[in-house]
DNA sequence: AACAATCTCAACCGCTGCCGC
DNA sequence: CGCGGCAGCGGTTGAGATTGT
């Protein structure tokens, strides 16, 4: 807007960096941090914009950044928060330690979003592609609704965790302090958790997620449909679907574990996704639409029971069903709610199900990320 | 081996929001 | 309140790598 881009001096220099600015950079940073980074050049002795430096830093060359492939639980991570944010990448990587966002962004321009197009999932809207004809106005809008109110909730939940975050960086040792200032500029490491001692506050959207879903299901006994939420708060109960969910989306930088059921990291999990996730999205698919595959595999209890066992199955599921499902049902955020699924005309409980199962596990995600924040 | 097509990802660009004055 | 500086964010680019013919 008028202003000159930081970069237009003569004599500086773009493109990519060389080992040695590399290591002026990373000695600068390592001895003074980086302060103020438009400084930052001329006294590190880089003829480098500090926007560059920035960027060169935040990307490459900060110690805590995990680099390599990524892993079936982080792909799945970046999925159900993109279906829940959209590309809000900053907002994304908060989720996923060590990465960046301008990798996640990456990742899923080159990798997922076409893994997802392949699938038939629209990347934008993760619905089933030839599903948008069939989206009534009335639905789309209550559908675009709870999304509306989800981003707004993620990006209260950011701002909170910013200013939490901030306080907590104040600390004296120097190389902490250092540490602290490269993380609070870091788009990657802005999850923290929450202040000590005071209550984890859960996503309003849950609120009227469950008053959606408590309405249909208050018989159901569940406890996902009851109060649990109502206080601002609580923190989500751990009954029902949650709990039978919670052990799908554990992070990578706590959980050891992350990687294939052999251990193995790497291609070989991105075989096994691919493998199988396409044979179960193209069933599943075909189940959406109407064209039966194996009644037994839409047993609804089955699908609900996703603890342990294949949860990549169970994954995709999710995936699919959150896909297929809200563009099909009335989710009216008022307090007469009426969830009505209709699935090519006949009701069908095992949609409302996985779409309660799907949200909650994003929803999962994103609350357990803000009370067990990774260590840095 | 040579060339073209495609893919990957580091880096850049421009806009936005925040903050201090 | 308005302005300007700055950092951060998301979209885009393009050079190098890889794959296909």
């Amino acid at each position: 807007m008028g202003r000159s881009p930081c970069c237009d001096k003569v004599g500086l220099k773009k493109g990519p960096w060389t080992p040695e600015e590399d290591q002026k950079l990373l000695a600068y940073i390592e001895e003074h941090g980086h302060g103020s980074w438009r400084a930052l050049p001329t006294k590190a002795g880089l003829q480098r914009c500090g926007k560059s430096c920035r960027l060169r830093w935040t990307n490459y060359l900060r110690p805590d950044i995990k680099r390599g492939k990524f892993t079936i639980q982080e792909e799945q991570t970046i999925i159900q928060l993109h279906a829940l944010l959209g590309n809000r990448w900053s907002a994304i990587a908060t989720h996923l330690p060590k990465r960046t966002d301008n990798e996640i962004k990456n990742y899923w321009n080159t990798h997922l979003k076409k893994r997802l197009t392949k699938m038939g999932i629209d990347p934008i809207s993760h619905k089933p592609k030839n599903d948008t004809l069939l989206c009534g106005d009335g639905q789309s809008k209550n559908v675009a609704n709870l999304s509306h109110m989800a981003q707004w909730e993620s990006a209260r939940l950011e701002a909170e965790a910013r200013l939490v975050k901030q306080s907590r960086l104040r600390c004296t040792n120097p190389i902490e302090k250092m540490v602290g200032s490269v993380e609070s500029s870091s788009s990657s490491n802005k999850l923290l958790a929450p202040v000590s001692g005071a209550p984890t506050r859960c996503l309003d959207i849950l609120k009227a997620w469950n008053r959606v879903w408590g309405n249909k299901n208050n018989d159901a006994g569940g406890g996902n449909g009851n109060g649990d939420l109502e206080s601002p708060t609580s923190t989500i109960s751990t009954t029902g679907v949650r709990e039978s969910s919670s052990n799908f989306f554990e992070f990578v930088g706590r959980n050891s574990s992350g990687s294939c059921d052999d251990g193995n990291m790497g291609e070989e999990c991105d075989e096994e996704w691919e493998h199988k996730d396409e044979n179960q999205l193209s069933n599943s698919i075909l189940g959406f639409n109407g064209i039966s595959t194996n009644d037994q595999n839409y047993d609804n209890n089955n699908r609900q029971n996703m603890s342990g066992g294949n949860f990549l199955e169970s994954f995709t599921d999710l995936l699919l069903s959150s896909s297929g499902t809200s563009n099909h049902r009335n989710l009216e955020v008022s307090g007469e709610s009426n969830v009505v699924l209709e699935l090519n005309g006949v009701n069908n409980g095992y949609y409302d199900d996985n779409n309660k199962n799907y949200w909650n596990n994003i929803l999962d995600l994103v609350n357990s990320s803000l009370q067990d924040p990774p260590l840095f």
